[in-house]
DNA sequence: CTGAGACATTGACGAGCGTCGATGTATCGG
DNA sequence: CCGATACATCGACGCTCGTCAATGTCTCAG
């Protein structure tokens, strides 16, 4: 096994580059974005921000064109990402935001501008 | 056609919603997500963030743990975002954030705050 | 021109996601 | 208890995505 001198000719190019994240960081940050990587998904987001109140399935599954079904869909999973919280009333789900999630997204955000 | 004038016992539940973003809009915000919704991508914005200075693929790839085309494939992705800039020097590709893309997802971020 | 190195592109595969209709569950009025 | 209403869950389908090996493209040294 020979070591290849001829490399060291070459230009410098790559100095170490210390890893960051750790892998659990990484997939972390990228589920809470994934939460927000489908129209529907910013939609209900966008229109819940719009809202003083909590607010309904029944408000929100006319005004997304698409079914039932697949607005519940998209509820949980905000909800699992901890952007939306969910509140029973009776008959009804009604659903607000999580100010605190959204603030952890925009602060990722916010530390990557930190190195400007 | 009958009206059901029983729905109007019901309690009151579902005050008109005006409906915000355009369907266009709603697909380029999730565009602009769905680009840091994967954990080698945020790894890679991560590394960039922290370098003052561009970084070559070459310093990329080892840091990553995964193929080279692999990750060619999500600096594309990124660049397609708008989140990074390429930049060619001699026989390597050099890349950096794009402060504007990653003040455009801020901004997306921040708006819904407002309503707070 | 030729060969080597850096990076991009292609093609293929498996996994995950968004969507819907059908069905289940829970709440309330009568 | 019974029916209606609001919402959730299930199962299935098509499509997209992340990944890699193989290959292509470009740049430079000699």
């Amino acid at each position: 096994m020979n070591v290849d001198f001829s490399s060291m000719l070459v230009p410098a190019c790559c100095p170490p580059l210390d890893d960051d994240l750790t892998d659990e960081d990484a997939r972390a940050t990228a589920a809470l974005f994934k939460a927000l990587a489908d129209p529907t998904r910013v939609r209900i987001v966008s229109l819940l921000a719009r809202s003083e109140e909590p607010v309904c399935v029944c408000e929100l599954t006319p005004a997304l064109s698409v079914s039932q079904p697949t607005v519940s869909h998209h509820l949980k999973k905000l909800v699992q990402a901890g952007l939306l919280r969910r509140e029973q009333r009776g008959v009804w789900a009604y659903y607000h935001l999580d100010r605190d999630g959204l603030e952890r997204a925009a602060t990722i955000l916010d530390l990557k501008e930190v190195t400007i």
